[in-house]
DNA sequence: GTAGCTGCAAACTCTTTGCAACTCT
DNA sequence: AGAGTTGCAAAGAGTTTGCAGCTAC
């Protein structure tokens, strides 16, 4: 397990209280939480701490690729740190999300890539679906 | 080819002038428009057109599944009319979308999703990447 | 000491909505 | 005639930013 503390430190990222925090809750979070998710946890842990300083820290570490933003939905942005590579299949009924990894899946999308002449940098999928009844 | 002009007419939307243009600014559309651009290429037609009604016609024309709505950036959607199912390679470059579609990784999704529990509804891949010297 | 961080409130962007007038069917 | 549509301007959600004070390094 690695500390976001100390990732955040070896990005020349000033340690504040209120970014303590922020990676705490992100480091805890096992779901996909919004920008107003976050906030809402941090308060819980330091009630002084504000949306602005929620937004720019989450920029900031989406820049710096310590944390992936996603938009499964449209409207805002939810966020998750930034481990091995994987998917989101997105329960359309609870709006629960499953992660999930697949080699077979890695290998085409980079051939599919490069016959279209492009060196693939970056990709997302996502699956939508409903559970199936067993 | 399909009139879109028909395909609202049969889900029972009102025929008005200004859906008239929106419509054919989406079939003519070789691009992914925003809201933006489909106003301001409607407004090319007739300019007494609203970005509300823009709006208004546009998600119609999504609830009713005769467009899609995709956020390839975050900050704004860009719609195109639902033609067969495909997937989009963004260039990081220049932002160019170009559309591909992959029998293989079709039926890969349904098999991830199954293995999961669920049925798949619907599902989404983008590929960013730059584009390779020849 | 100083560059960078913070909270606050105002500003901004994209999108939606209430309303009164208008228009398809 | 009546339900649905329009333009306008105002409101809404989500996000960013200017500023003056504060803090980590």
């Amino acid at each position: 397990m690695v500390d976001l503390i100390d990732v955040c430190a070896e990005a020349g990222m000033k340690m504040t209280d209120q970014r303590r925090v922020i990676l705490k809750v992100l480091s805890d979070a096992e779901d996909h939480p919004s920008v107003e998710t976050v906030y809402e946890r941090a308060k819980g842990i330091d009630s002084s701490i504000s949306m602005a300083t929620v937004y720019r820290t989450l920029n900031l570490l989406d820049e710096l690729d310590i944390v992936v933003r996603h938009d499964f939905n449209g409207s805002f942005s939810r966020y998750e740190v930034n481990m091995e590579h994987h998917h989101h299949l997105i329960d359309l009924e609870t709006g629960d999300v499953i992660e999930f990894q697949n080699e077979e899946l890695e290998k085409i999308k980079e051939k599919i890539a490069n016959e279209l002449g492009y060196e693939l940098v970056d990709h997302r999928l996502e699956l939508y679906g409903r559970r199936l009844k067993k």
